[in-house]
DNA sequence: CGGGGCCTTGATGCTGTTCAAATAGAGTGG
DNA sequence: CCACTCTATTTGAACAGCATCAAGGCCCCG
């Protein structure tokens, strides 16, 4: 299960680098909890009280509809922090992709302890999210499908160090993220790699075989 | 230099009301600007080393596809700070909505003058940023182009003190924030009216006939 | 009164959804 | 290791929602 995790481990670098200190400084005052696949990690509406920071596996932030409709906020690597919402409550929930360790502080007592740090680290977040969400809002806005499913396989091989990618959620997690259906979702990653844009080996690995024609892609 | 951060990190009021001082702080080193309908106020990939209060009139932030398609990222009116992008060039353009007055201050300039009033002014803007764009995802992900709309004219509404509510932006203007066409948003607007939820006395004025089932239409 | 921009409405088409079924993988116990 | 089951994924066919294309109307402003 945690096979998977081990390639994204190394891959940080993508992710807004943590310096030393802050990495000290959550690694002090924080929790490592281990979380199950799809286990919450805590809920839309809940008291946004801690912060987070992904150590192993993968975290998704999600939207629930009262009719079921699930939007995926965003999702987090190791290294990445996340959990940083502007406001007292959660809009998003958070869950495990797959089993994973997260490393839990409070806010409050980390704030206390760490000068300036803390508020250098959720800034640093939420400025990383900010970009992302706008770079969200135009892939939902006005990219077509095959665009934005190019998008997302980009972004996935820009994180590895590999030439093999793993993609570490389930055709659903990505369609809930790119506002699309999983039906469509697969349609569009046959099409991929029908036309030798990218190649996969099994379901969750692939290579990419023309990186500029993905990059075209994506607009 | 966030040390300012902290009052706001955990405030539950992400509201962009500016306080006395903030208002004062502004006004003191800011700079007003008249912008006539159309005109830019910052590029996209441009420098951001500004900020921006809208002071009189309406703003949107807009970003450009290659080919043309057009993603409009908010809507900022009287009392809104913009501009306060993450990092250090814009991923958006800015332009007036219609003839307008920013004040326009230099963030260094203010920075060096005003202690943390600087950076809580910006996280403060950051944060309703944040939030807006997580509604906006939402929005563009799951939302039907009826309940685009609807969630639309009922933002306008809460936002006027009036029961007559004027539209500040073009058809083109909703429609690319939406996700979706002019013909799109001219039917639905046609619908919305037809079902007696809202009636229309002008292109660009209406007034809510029926408030909970505006409500309900926007999931 | 006339021109031009903006908006609405209608007809048609395409992209992505929905519904349905087949196939492939992963997990389990013999 | 294999058979079995359950779930995830792919593929196909029909459909729907929104886009596109094309007129026509409205309104502002000279």
């Amino acid at each position: 299960m945690f096979a998977a995790i081990q390639t994204f481990a190394c891959e940080a670098d993508a992710s807004p680098a943590p310096t030393g200190s802050l990495t000290d400084l959550m690694d002090q005052m924080g929790v490592r909890m281990p979380f199950s696949r799809n286990e919450e990690i805590y809920g839309q509406e809940e008291q946004a009280e801690f912060i987070y920071r992904v150590v192993e596996g993968a975290v998704r932030t999600t939207r629930l509809m009262t009719d079921g409709r699930r939007q995926i906020g965003d999702f987090y690597y190791p290294g990445d922090t996340f959990g940083v919402e502007p406001v007292s409550d959660h809009l998003f929930s958070a869950e495990a992709l797959c089993d994973s360790v997260i490393l839990v502080a409070k806010r409050r007592t980390m704030r206390d302890a760490g000068g300036g740090e803390m508020d250098r680290l959720i800034w640093r977040a939420a400025s990383h999210d900010l970009r992302r969400a706008h770079e969200h809002v135009l892939l939902l806005g006005r990219k077509t499908a095959c665009e934005r499913v190019a998008t997302l396989l980009l972004s996935l091989s820009d994180r590895s160090c590999e030439t093999q990618v793993t993609v570490p959620m389930s055709r659903l997690d990505m369609a809930d993220y790119l506002g699309l259906t999983i039906e469509t979702v697969s349609r569009m990653l046959s099409q991929l790699q029908a036309s030798a844009v990218v190649e996969f080996s099994g379901l969750r690995d692939f290579q990419v075989k023309n990186r500029q024609a993905l990059a075209r892609l994506t607009q």
